[in-house]
DNA sequence: GACTCTATCTCGGTA
DNA sequence: TACCGAGGTAGAGTC
């Protein structure tokens, strides 16, 4: 990894066009040929970037890196403050634990923690619009939709709303309900599910994790 | 910005857990107290990050930075190979050319070239739920509310269809359709538009911008 | 301050 | 490889 401080102009031809005005700033190279500009505030999103792969060409005071859609970075060094070189070496990578797709593993092991007598009928069910998290059935027999969320918002159950209306479609399901299932349900979205006839569920990951045999927690 | 190459472990605890095994990475810690650690390679995304507002408490060889969200990350250094300060002062900040908002202000400009006999009655026309992006009349006199998008995907489409149904409680208007128009529309979101009754077409963004008489490029 | 929507989104999964 | 959806989305604009 390479770091430079100095004073740059930066300008940006690809997806859209972009400037950034002389100013003092971090320019980070990594190994794989990242290319990043770095201000000193702003979060951690560089103002701006080229991504791997691409070819840096350094003309001393200005670097020209392309890649190969044709998008280009030109960086103008005005005056550097600072140049040094890393080796990192590679990175294990991030460990996560918690996200949705563990969420949705968890209830498609144990659905009747959304429901009693809930059993799964299939997981990421496909649809011309995009899968549906669960199909189950319920205690009578009828189908249910889930749609899983970690957090459910309204878009969720938009989506939910447009899988039912596709599966109604599909006459051999017999009438088919919907449940919205998230660790947290935003108080529109309950609104907006109820009113749409959803059940609606809240579940909580650490408890339902208990519920496993094998504790899926990472570390 | 200080800047901090060394090998280190990495904890977060927060909206999800994540941990980073032991291994070389910088740390970048800018100057509104933003951290970031990045690896030297994999885009423009640290592994992991703290953005402001945030603590940092740095006992040497552990640095502990927590959020007012109760979020928390932990540095374990084991061994530093560089540490340095710098002072970048204030950023510009970035000039963007391209993005949908231009799109929509040459659409705007040109109707005609979404379809034949078109014409601009409002741009962001407003309704209780949100601005509908253009409102034209078509050849025949028909009102036709268009959702302009860089991406056509489905939640376009959602938006498109509550504001025609918005607008179809305003008899004045007459019978209202739909058109979905986007750079690149994705196949579903095609198939779910069509369904709803709505035109689809892609716009080419440098096509549209040669139709100009002024180039409304910034630079 | 809360809500909405964009993004050179990035990133991981899967067909 | 392309497509699709989640994200500790972040960030900007609006109400």
């Amino acid at each position: 990894m390479r770091l430079v401080v100095a004073r740059c102009t930066v300008d940006y031809r690809g997806r859209l066009n972009a400037h950034l005005p002389e100013a003092v700033r971090l320019i980070m190279v990594k190994a794989d040929g990242c290319v990043a500009i770095h201000a000193d505030g702003g979060a951690y999103k560089p103002l701006n970037w080229m991504n791997a792969p691409n070819k840096l060409v350094d003309n001393g005071d200005q670097w020209v890196v392309t890649n190969p859609k044709g998008e280009e970075l030109t960086i103008n060094l005005i005056e550097v403050f600072s140049d040094g070189g890393y080796d990192l070496g590679d990175d294990p990578g991030l460990q996560k634990d918690g996200v949705e797709a563990h969420l949705q593993e968890l209830l498609a092991a144990s659905p009747h923690a959304i429901e009693e007598g809930l059993t799964l009928v299939r997981r990421e069910y496909q649809t011309a619009i995009g899968p549906i998290d669960l199909v189950c059935r319920d205690a009578t027999g009828q189908v249910v939709a889930i749609e899983v969320k970690r957090r459910g918002e309204i878009d969720g159950v938009e989506q939910l709303a447009r899988y039912i209306e596709r599966l109604h479609l599909d006459s051999s399901l017999g009438s088919v309900r919907g449940m919205f299932v998230a660790q947290i349900v935003k108080p529109q979205a309950r609104v907006l599910a109820e009113a749409r006839g959803f059940s609606v569920v809240e579940v909580d990951y650490d408890e339902l994790r208990g519920m496993r045999p094998d504790d899926l927690r990472l570390f």
